[in-house]
RNA sequence: GCCGGGGUGGCGGAAUAGGCAGACGCACGGGACUUAAAAUCCCGCGGUAGAAAUACCGUACCGGUUCAAUUCCGGUCCCCGGCACCA
């Protein structure tokens, strides 16, 4: 009886060896082809990891170590985005600085991740709450000041109650705190941006260049949200007899004849000024309900077009036309100018605004070929009609021409706008990378000099949180109090922490040179290792992380502190895991699988098969124990079939060797398509169905276990594996008798001593399978044909093959490429064309 | 509403680029081994009809192109994710 698959037994031993060795290091500026794989980085919680994280990490260990055995310089680092309220939040229920807490977390994480086998260079690993890592993210801070990139402003901003502190625009999801899922609330503070709406174009642009998911790219467009339209003013006289402009943003220019009314924004700075004496109360009230309003009503789908009006009229600059203006909340202040002309007829929010207050409602586009329905909005593009001498031009044409004629008259401009906002990064925690800016009274927000940096966050600390609007970094009096850097005057620190994901927009980059004290890295380094060629992180930071990496990249780039302005090449987002009840993993849910129970029960190796044969990558999956029972058999069939074949000393030789040959370089071909095209869930079916070929192989023929051919299949196939099962897969491949370890090992290419010589062909009659024949493999048309008429199931339909139609499909082999991607079938509508190719793999036969 | 993705057995899923639908695994049923159970091994497993051979139907639905469609085209329905009064 063999011995039994005691994983326990070695993984603990293989994992010390491969660290002793180094195998796992990245070796700078190595002269074999590097390859940059990175996961993003945790975020060490107290509950340690759980089998979700493995989603992620497993994938992504498998390619890294696939691409080691394929000759590549693998840089695989990790490490930790400790930064953030957790930890903080902690602390204020405890009492125990982060600081400690993060530590104990990351020794807990750290031992989970070794146990997971990940083979991640151990040399590089950092963490963001580490002194000489958020020392640099000061410097970025500096450097985005420097470059006018970052700046303060006051104005209202959306506040978490719960975590007591501001967030950016893309923090809030439905109007909840993304961390807490709190409500958020409108709150008037003085805050640090930086100006990623700059480089709006250049995000957008870069987007065609980079091999992304589309889901995450449109995410992205989206939330940029360019819009190209034009800016044009109407002018007003005021009650007192002066004038002014409002100046509208509208993407339909070609509707401006068809203007009815005017409509700012309840916040819009000139509500006041246009509002008529007598008219004044109504409106005030107006605006305060409308604020009131905005807190209660973000998430209302259709909230009804409320305004009032404001006592007096603008004047359409194309048609010289007197317009009512009013004020109505469906406006949004922040977008465009925050006003709006009002086009009943072609915009279905002017519309329901004109029928509720009862305007009037001027056709100006007209459906190419249906008729107009006036009974709604027309809004898709048209024919003008009654717009002077543009009547007659179709929208495209018009939008143009009235954009050179506002132009030519100086009445307004084409122009672009977005929907993405300012950064907003300060964050009123304690917990987080200081800004390192000091407030003189004389000379304003002044940059601590670079040779003090870093600005320390002090240890000892009253962390709890304040309503205020104010840092808890504002009750440590000797943190506060300082001395301006240009005058020496008494200043104040900022007390604001820098929001977490600054620390996790450049920390790809530290990885080159993690150890660098003289600056964030070295430009040598950067240039040998970067861009990152694949990223595989979780979908939900597509909108956060993924573009404010993509911004800092970009002003690098722009500063020459970097070569390419595109961080990560290739994304992939892996699917979540889902526990039993179908829902997220989470530990408040109840119900997380801990990996350190599945690895003491059924090892690593196989909880890394399971991670893999679970599903396509990037789709959620179920976590299931009867799954992962299956494939823990497989890893004992494995075992048994391996560990007993280790024992034959001396070969024999077996007529069967070649068939074992021939499937051993399928299997190559096949299985490295696959690892290539990231189809780890296929590829393990494909080791089950090249194990469950071996095991019957030598069922039916006793001898063929003892040959040399059915060895080095099992080496081939140990090798293979070894990517996802690295623990058994090192511990047989010793057995095996080697020396050295399996994970330097080269991956196996194809023999190609034997060629396939018989091969099953489907013959089908009328597009349906109705026999199959065994025929030589580089049988010509006739051979085949005769052979088909002649099959028992074919012959016995007694068919009339004098008018039939016979269509060959075959491979082709000009087709074949160098890099496995397989055989290539193609399919050959003529007769002529087909007799360029060879190779006969279906025939259909064709009767009526 | 707009954008993106999807719909295949009881379940997870497979089918590389139009060519054998359902690989591989789970669950289930039957059998072997065992005093028995677990473990292991063998057989079966889309639907309908049939004792069986086999036939017909079948990849959300309707239609089209093709010798051949899960795959391509047009339309419809449904599900998931994102954005959403953005002018």
């Amino acid at each position: 009886m063999e011995e039994k698959f005691n994983f326990l037994g070695f993984q603990d031993r293989w994992q010390k060896y491969w660290e002793e060795k180094g195998f796992y290091r990245g070796e700078d500026f190595s002269k074999k082809p590097k390859f940059y794989i990175l996961v993003m980085f945790p975020y060490p919680s107290g509950s340690g990891l759980h089998v979700g994280h493995g989603r992620n990490f497993i994938p992504a260990d498998v390619v890294a170590r696939y691409k080691r055995m394929k000759g590549f310089n693998v840089l695989h680092p990790i490490g930790y985005d400790a930064f953030g309220l957790p930890a903080e939040n902690y602390a204020i229920e405890n009492g125990i600085n982060p600081k400690i807490s993060t530590e104990n977390n990351i020794t807990n994480f750290r031992r989970q991740l070794k146990s997971l086998g990940l083979s991640y260079d151990w040399t590089r690993e950092f963490t963001t709450s580490d002194v000489e890592y958020y020392k640099w993210t000061e410097w970025f801070f500096e450097f985005l000041f420097k470059r006018g990139l970052a700046y303060q402003d006051r104005s209202f901003q959306w506040w978490c109650p719960h975590c007591k502190t501001v967030l950016a625009n893309e923090q809030i999801i439905d109007g909840n705190c993304w961390r807490c899922g709190t409500p958020v609330v409108r709150k008037e503070l003085k805050e640090w941006f930086f100006r990623i709406t700059d480089y709006a174009d250049k995000l957008l642009e870069g987007l065609d260049r980079i091999e992304w998911p589309d889901r995450i790219k449109s995410m992205q467009r989206n939330w940029i949200g360019k819009s190209e339209g034009a800016e044009i003013a109407f002018k007003v006289e005021l009650p007192g007899g002066t004038t002014c402009e409002i100046p509208v943003f509208t993407t339909r220019i070609d509707t401006i004849f068809g203007v009815t009314f005017l409509a700012i924004a309840p916040e819009h700075p000139l509500l006041h000024e246009l509002t008529t004496s007598d008219r004044k109360e109504e409106v005030g009230r107006y605006a305060t309900e409308a604020f009131k309003k905005a807190e209660m009503d973000r998430l209302s789908q259709d909230r009804e077009k409320t305004g009032t009006f404001l006592g007096t009229y603008a004047i359409n600059p194309l048609t010289q036309e007197r317009v009512p203006i009013f004020v109505g909340d469906y406006v949004v202040y922040s977008y465009g100018t925050g006003a709006v002309m009002g086009v009943p007829a072609h915009d279905e929010r002017d519309f329901a605004f004109a029928k509720k207050h009862e305007l009037p409602i001027k056709f100006v586009v007209k459906p190419v070929s249906a008729t107009a329905d006036t009974e709604k909005a027309f809004i898709d593009y048209g024919t003008l009609i009654d717009s002077k001498e543009f009547s007659g031009l179709t929208s495209e044409e018009a939008i143009t021409k009235i954009v050179a004629y506002i132009e030519k008259q100086e009445l307004g401009k084409g122009v672009v706008k977005y929907k993405m906002r300012d950064w907003l990064i300060s964050r009123q925690r304690y917990w987080g990378a200081p800004i390192p800016i000091v407030h003189c009274p004389e000379h304003g927000a002044v940059p601590v000099p670079e040779s003090e940096l870093p600005v320390l966050l002090p240890d000892e600390v009253d962390f709890s949180p304040r309503d205020t609007g104010e840092s808890p970094l504002a009750n440590d009096k000797n943190f506060v109090n300082t001395k301006c850097p240009i005058c020496g005057k008494p200043s104040k620190r900022e007390t604001d922490t820098q929001d977490g994901f600054a620390c996790s927009s450049w920390y790809f980059l530290r990885y080159a040179d993690p150890h660098n004290n003289d600056a964030p890295f070295d430009r040598a380094e950067i240039d040998y290792w970067l861009p990152v060629d694949l990223y595989i992180g979780g979908a939900e930071h597509a909108v956060m992380h993924l573009l404010y990496s993509r911004f800092y990249t970009k002003v690098m780039r722009d500063a020459g502190l970097i070569g390419f302005d595109e961080p990560f090449k290739k994304l992939m987002n892996q699917g979540m895991i889902l526990g039993a009840d179908h829902q997220k993993m989470s530990k408040s849910r109840g119900n997380v699988v801990n990996p350190d129970d599945i690895i003491q029960e059924y090892g690593t190796d196989t909880l890394r098969a399971y991670m893999l044969f679970i599903g396509p990558l990037e789709s959620d999956a179920l976590w299931s124990t009867e799954g992962i029972n299956g494939v823990f058999r497989f890893m004992k069939r494995v075992w048994n079939l391996f560990s007993e074949n280790a024992k034959i000393a001396s070969y024999i030789s077996s007529a069967e060797e070649k068939d074992v040959d021939i499937m051993t370089d399928k299997m190559v071909q096949h299985i490295t398509n696959q690892v290539e095209n990231f189809k780890f869930n296929t590829m393990i079916s494909s080791f089950m169905e090249w194990l469950n070929y071996l095991l019957k192989i030598r069922e039916e023929h006793q001898t063929i276990g003892r040959t040399k051919a059915f060895r080095e299949a099992l080496e081939a196939f140990i090798k293979m594996i070894s990517p996802a099962t690295p623990f058994i897969a090192e511990e047989l491949w010793h057995r095996f008798g080697h020396r050295d370890s399996i994970h330097v090992q080269s991956w196996p290419a194809p023999k190609n001593i034997y060629k396939e010589e018989v091969i099953t062909i489907p013959i089908q009659i009328n597009g349906k399978l109705r026999d199959r024949i065994e025929a030589p493999v580089d049988a010509g048309e006739d051979e085949i044909k005769e052979l088909a008429m002649k099959a028992s199931k074919i012959s016995a339909m007694n068919l009339d093959f004098s008018k039939a139609n016979f269509i060959f499909v075959k491979k082709n082999p000009l087709e074949k490429s160098e890099d496995y991607k397989g055989v290539r079938y193609a399919s050959t509508n003529s007769f002529k064309k087909s007799e360029d190719y060879k190779g006969v793999r279906l025939l259909n036969i064709v009767i009526h």
